[in-house]
DNA sequence: CAAGAATTAAACATTC
DNA sequence: CGAATGTTTAATTCTT
């Protein structure tokens, strides 16, 4: 047992620093890189049968890891750098998994994935089987080739009689194996062929589709895949379990001589690495795989994982056998009288018999360690398929919210909406709402196995495979509603997807001071402390959950570095507050910038409610003929943003949120309240008088902030009280 | 490609 | 004294 458990974590460890590498900074990457040591001498030694088995799932996962990996839009990178990685990511790790045949298991994977239709699953099997077939006969011939050649050489040591007669033959022979050769040529283009048919399959070659921009798209890429019905799985089970026997075998034990498919001719060379092939998958995916985290690395924890996957094997057949009615017996493997082994159904009439039935039937030997293997990879699909849905879901609401997505589909023209609220990142915008973005395909997928914290294997990127994500909303849209103790999403994006953050590793799209400034506006009287400030951060992204050291020192340094941050001494301490004229200014200054985003300074400022007529002319006049039209305008057809310009939009705060229906059910309406915050001794707003301003003075130069905006902006229905009082402040400091 | 913003790291000062 | 809190500076990465 103990060689078992060292065994697999060393497996899992180096799996967990292969991942964990395209995630860790560079720094972080050499810690990493310390424990990516080989597990192939570890275990090369006498391995056990259950040591293979958890050798081959942790394999398995490696392989169905990549394949999750490739899985579209699965990087946090944007979409140029997607660009870059994807072409070499994908092809190359699918290169890895099949350098001759494809495995059944990796068929198995792909057509899960894709869910080949019948007929095409047929055809290529065929083809699989031709291949296979021709390679067979390739060898054999090679073989023989080789020992004519050996012969010969061996006559030719002889004092050749007739010397003319062995060249001839020689050249012959010569000419024989390019022929071959020719034919080995054939082959591998076949193969490769093949692979690409396969990566197609998979859309990891972003083929000129129905929509070749949305290729990173799940939901594009989802349709087909959605329906893996139990009776399908089942399908495939038998397909590989029966079928496929042999060709398990070949996996499913060590390496003994892939036996399977590849007919006994003891050849073996290429075939070998068919075995290897999830090794050496498994060597690669630091590059290939930039999903998986640090994170994910930590749920590599190395023992616990195959127990884990055991009890969510079972757990996943309790759920498919629960379809049919509730599992009778107390075993997951029985129920209604049948032993639910994948592929077995054999009737047991009690449990006693069951029990008998499956020690004898379902033991543990290379045929159940294989089967358990598909198993492991069906729950794996399934779990893909789940990230996808979920992922899929995200996307749906996004879009009844505020319509984030349709980002680039929609060549309109920008309405006053979009632009303004995206401000700087106009462009990018369109793609960043998050979900939809490279972002959220990451954290999806992470729902491994019931991890909490899954970290993004993806993710990555989820993100988190990049240093420093930047891909930040930053400021653009947020619009100040928090009222009372409840929090109110001010950004739109988040809004809806709240939980997401929640609980999904993936660093949200904002910069830090936008979530700064989010915090403290979440607060009741508008003041967090420092510690509270990290609490919120705590409290509302996974994300922020580790690494606290970094983003700490981020959020002190946020706090410092702008103006709009602005330290109250307290009673019993500081606090920190928002400028809000600062911080706007801020944003103005930003968006003036750039010429062509003027026009969206008004609203930018995000508050509006009632914009004075001389700025909405002004917007009139910088072409935006949308404005006049209120029901353009609110389509927010265009950027994620759409809509959060409420204040044009007829001042109707729930429309900045996508909607009232959606408001509740999403929480993006955080029903927490900042109790453990804003200590109730604590000042009112009132005390913004005698905060030190940093530096600056608060010169009244702008003109060019309008705080004539800000301040009726304030104004908005669903502002509370309390923002009466600071509004007044603001205005006293503008007058 | 350059400028600017954001992020990250780190040194250092101050306060608790 | 050590940890927490603030300030600054610099390097790096992204975005525009």
């Amino acid at each position: 047992m103990m060689m078992q458990e060292s065994a697999t974590e060393t497996i899992s460890n180096s799996s967990m620093s292969q991942n964990g590498m395209s995630t860790l900074s560079s720094s972080q990457l050499e810690a990493g890189s310390r424990d990516g040591r080989s597990s192939a001498g570890d275990t090369s030694s006498e391995v056990s049968t259950v040591e293979l088995l958890h050798l081959q799932q942790q394999q398995a996962l490696q392989a169905a890891r990549q394949l999750l990996l490739q899985q579209p839009g699965s990087g946090l990178k944007s979409p140029k750098s997607q660009d870059k990685q994807r072409p070499l990511q994908v092809p190359v790790s699918v290169a890895m998994m099949s350098p001759q045949v494809i495995t059944p298991q990796q068929m198995q994977q792909i057509l899960q994935q894709q869910v080949l239709s019948p007929q095409q699953l047929q055809a290529l099997l065929q083809q699989q089987q031709a291949v296979m077939l021709q390679q067979q006969h390739l060898q054999e011939f090679y073989k023989k080739q080789q020992e004519q050649l050996h012969l010969q050489l061996l006559q030719q040591q002889h004092p050749g009689k007739q010397a003319k007669e062995q060249q001839q033959q020689q050249q012959q022979l010569a000419a024989q194996q390019l022929v071959f050769q020719q034919q080995l040529l054939q082959m591998q283009q076949l193969q490769q062929q093949q692979h690409l048919l396969n990566m197609q399959r998979q859309g990891l070659l972003s083929l000129p589709g129905p929509a070749p921009g949305q290729a990173a798209l799940p939901g594009q890429t989802l349709p087909p895949s959605a329906g893996l019905s139990p009776a399908e799985l089942q399908q495939l089970w038998k397909d590989v379990t029966g079928g496929g026997g042999h060709a398990m075998e070949d996996n499913g034990i060590k390496h003994s001589n892939n036996g399977g498919g590849g007919g006994g001719n003891g050849g073996g060379l290429d075939l070998s690495t068919n075995n290897s092939s999830s090794t050496t998958s498994s060597c690669n995916p630091a590059k290939a795989s930039p999903p998986i985290s640090h994170h994910s690395i930590a749920n590599g924890q190395s023992p616990g994982l195959n127990h884990r996957r055991e009890r969510e094997r079972e757990r996943e057949r309790e759920r498919e056998s629960s379809l049919h009615e509730e599992s009778g017996g107390t075993h997951p493997l029985y129920g209604h009288g049948v032993c639910k082994w994948p592929g077995c159904e054999n009737i047991c009439e009690d449990f006693g018999q069951f029990l008998k039935h499956l020690n004898s039937e379902h033991a543990l030997d290379d045929r159940s360690t294989a089967q358990c293997r598909v198993q492991m990879q069906v729950v794996q699909q399934l779990e893909i398929q789940l990230s996808k849905e979920r992922e899929r879901l995200q996307a749906m609401m996004a879009h009844l919210h505020m319509r984030p997505s349709e980002p680039k589909s929609s060549p309109k023209p920008l309405n006053l909406v979009s632009s303004i609220t995206m401000s700087k990142n106009l462009p990018s915008a369109s793609p960043p709402n998050l979900p939809q973005t490279p972002t959220t395909p990451t954290a999806p997928i992470t729902p491994m196995t019931g991890m909490p914290q899954v970290p993004s294997i993806l993710g990555g990127a989820n993100v988190p495979s990049m240093g420093a994500m930047r891909r930040r909303h930053s400021d653009k849209y947020s619009m100040p509603l928090s009222s009372g103790g409840e929090t109110v999403f001010i950004f739109p994006e988040i809004a809806p997807n709240y939980e997401f953050y929640k609980n999904a590793d993936v660093r949200p799209p904002f910069t830090y001071a936008t979530l700064i400034r989010q915090a403290i506006m979440d607060s009741a009287d508008m003041q967090l402390t420092l510690n509270e400030i990290y609490s919120w951060f705590t409290r509302t992204f996974a994300y922020f959950r580790r690494n606290a050291a970094t983003w700490k020192n981020a959020v002190r340094h946020n706090l410092s570095l702008h103006k709009c941050f602005v330290r109250v001494e307290n009673v019993k301490g500081a606090v920190w507050t928002v400028d809000e004229m600062e911080y706007q200014k801020r944003r103005s200054q930003k968006i003036t910038g750039s010429p062509s985003l003027v026009k969206n300074l008004p609203c930018s400022l995000g508050y509006g409610s009632a914009l004075n007529a001389s700025l909405q002319a002004a917007l009139a006049e910088t072409s935006l003929p949308l404005l006049g039209t209120p029901g353009l305008m609110n389509s927010g057809s265009t950027g994620p943003m759409g809509g959060s310009c409420h204040g044009l939009l007829g001042g109707d705060p729930s429309m900045l949120m996508g909607g009232p229906p959606m408001r509740d059910s999403t929480g993006f309406t955080t029903t927490w309240t900042p109790t453990d915050t804003a200590a109730p001794d604590t000042p009112p707003p009132v005390h913004m008088q005698q905060i030190h301003v940093k530096e600056e003075p608060l010169n009244m130069d702008d003109e060019d902030c309008p705080m004539s905006l800000v301040t009726t902006a304030n104004h908005s229905p669903e502002l509370d009280d309390d923002r009466e009082l600071e509004e007044g402040n603001l205005s006293e400091d503008l007058e």
